[in-house]
DNA sequence: CTGGGGAAGGGGCCC
DNA sequence: CGGGCCCCTTCCCCA
């Protein structure tokens, strides 16, 4: 190696060299050289300039500095920051913890600049052995997961807000679950007996932590089909560019660790959230509404329980946290990712509506700033953004723009609102011609000086004037009350119909929009019209 | 292509 | 907690 790092010595003193032919050229003959060594990669070959040998990373330097750092964390050397796991303290250095963790990122950030003194920092929602196994991950790439430990690991990590593991984790559920699918396909049933009950063997994942690798990409999840062979399914994953994986087949049976995901769920649901930071002291009230323990067997919450594992944006970024009583939730979901979900997962679940999600998924509290207050600030976030809210109906309100749920139609044109209000203006400016402004000089214009006139099934106001320059003058006046008995029947089958007194005089707008209509009533529970509901109510 | 205006969507907050 | 209002932003259409 020593000629080799000559050689590459030469390449960028060579480059120095910069627009100088003869430089360029010794340099080409030089990475020749090097790529017949095989000593550059595809990169390198593709560097026609000598200057952009400047960006050449020397890979064994990172995995150097980590082996040296955690080097340095075995030794309690320039630690400063304690981690008490359930009474068992952890030592680390607070740049790795901030650098590896969405959690510790926003806390370290939060917490004292007094950089002198240590920071202290204490779970109870995870135990030391988990702890070890995320730690020994921050130092080292390295994450030892076994099917015991791989429902735990992914509740810490998501805590903490290290989407790295998490991605790791979700593939190795997958990948079990893929197993466990191949397997059933096998046996033609799921008994316990064609579970093996071998010991685990812990599965080695490398991370590389890398800036430039695409999350997104690193999210990839194997085609199922092309999982029917797990060996396959799981060169795949070697492919993906983060987090690289060097990985010994996940083994143990998926009931078991189902099982152990209930049982789980069941133990943390006991846990006592304690989250408290000595210099913080958080007065961070615990959350009682509710129960998601009892949604377990919930065909929902099956489905969701998969979109948990499944959905979760790699993206999710460090601002914040989710959990209701230690529960630990996906901090985002892509909307599409939850679309595409639930339509392969449960097509029946795109019927979704925000009451019902509000109402199955784990509640979402967090603390978002106040950290310097005396008490902090509670907020309830949205599991598919970044977005917090004071109220958790406000909350629900939000949820509507996710689920695409549009509950308030227009009986007069059709089109789906999220809020009634909304419906309402668009009824009053679109269908009742609400506004008093002429539609075409925009002055203010009343009965006296103006009237309606209807364009389909839309309505404004002209003034006198503008009426008689566009030759409509003698068009009788289309501001009528009369009810037309279509709306009459319509309303009275939806009782959710908003406008009882304002939309009195459309009998004109129903005149060719009346087959529509029928095609509009909203609590049709044809499986046609609840596609086209979901289609059309998704924007 | 661009700017203006209307409609729609969404958040904050009060009642 | 729901309804409602206000405000702002975004989208879309049109001149």
């Amino acid at each position: 190696m020593p000629n080799e790092n000559n050689l590459l010595r030469k390449i960028m003193f060579r480059a120095s060299w910069g627009a100088c032919g003869r430089g360029k050229r010794k340099a080409a003959g030089l990475r020749g050289e090097l790529r017949r060594r095989k000593l550059l990669g595809c990169a390198c070959n593709r560097a026609a300039l000598p200057l952009s040998l400047f960006g050449m990373e020397i890979s064994s330097h990172q995995s150097h500095l980590l082996e040296q750092l955690n080097e340095q964390r075995k030794q309690d050397l320039f630690c400063d920051c304690n981690i008490l796991v359930e009474g068992q303290v952890f030592k680390a250095h607070r740049n790795v913890l901030f650098a590896s963790s969405g959690y510790f990122k926003m806390l370290l950030s939060q917490s004292s600049k007094d950089t002198s003194q240590p920071t202290t920092a204490s779970f109870e929602v995870f135990s030391p052995e988990t702890f070890v196994v995320i730690l020994d991950f921050v130092y080292s790439g390295k994450l030892s997961l076994t099917g015991q430990n791989v429902i735990e690991v992914m509740s810490a990590a998501s805590y903490l807000q290290m989407t790295d593991i998490l991605n790791v984790c979700k593939t190795f559920i997958k990948s079990s679950l893929d197993i466990n699918e191949k397997e059933k396909d096998h046996y033609f049933t799921l008994s316990a007996k064609s579970l093996n009950s071998g010991s685990d063997r812990p599965s080695f994942y490398r991370s590389r932590r890398k800036a430039k690798s695409n999350p997104r990409r690193s999210h990839i999840i194997p085609d199922e089909k092309a999982g029917m062979d797990n060996e396959n399914s799981w060169s795949n994953y070697n492919s993906c560019p983060s987090p690289q994986m060097n990985i010994q087949q996940p083994e143990g049976p998926i009931t078991k660790r189902i099982q152990k995901l209930g049982s789980m769920k069941r133990r943390r649901k006991h846990l006592r959230l304690n989250q408290g930071f000595v210099q913080y002291k958080s007065n961070k009230p615990e959350q009682s509404s509710g129960s998601y323990g009892a949604l377990e067997s919930n065909h929902i919450s099956q489905h969701r329980e998969e979109i948990y594992l499944n959905t979760e944006n790699e993206e999710a970024g460090p601002d914040y946290q989710c959990e209701r009583e230690s529960e630990v939730i996906p901090k985002r979901w892509s909307v599409a990712q939850v679309e595409q979900e639930l339509s392969r997962t449960s097509p029946e679940l795109m019927d979704l509506k925000a009451d019902e999600l509000y109402t199955s998924m784990p509640t979402i509290l967090g603390v978002m700033g106040g950290w310097n207050e005396d008490l902090p600030r509670m907020r309830f976030m949205c599991p598919f953004c970044t977005h917090t809210v004071k109220r958790r109906a406000d909350l629900k309100r939000h949820l509507r723009c996710h689920t695409g749920e549009r509950p308030y139609p227009c009986e007069a044109c059709g089109k789906r609102f999220t809020r009634l209000e909304h419906l309402r203006s668009h009824f009053q400016t679109i269908h009742r011609a609400g506004k008093l402004i002429c539609r075409k000089c925009k002055q203010h214009v009343t009965d006296l000086t103006g009237r309606v006139v209807q364009q389909g099934t839309r309505r404004y106001r002209l003034c006198n004037e503008c009426l008689a320059e566009a030759g409509m003058d003698n068009i009788p006046n289309d501001d009528t009350d009369s009810e037309h008995p279509l709306l009459i029947s319509i309303r009275n089958k939806n009782s959710r119909w908003p406008l009882e007194e304002e939309h009195r005089s459309d009998v004109e707008i129903l005149k060719d929009e009346s087959d529509k209509l029928v095609n509009q009533q909203v609590n049709n529970d044809s499986a046609d019209e609840a596609e086209e509901k979901v289609k059309s109510n998704i924007r």
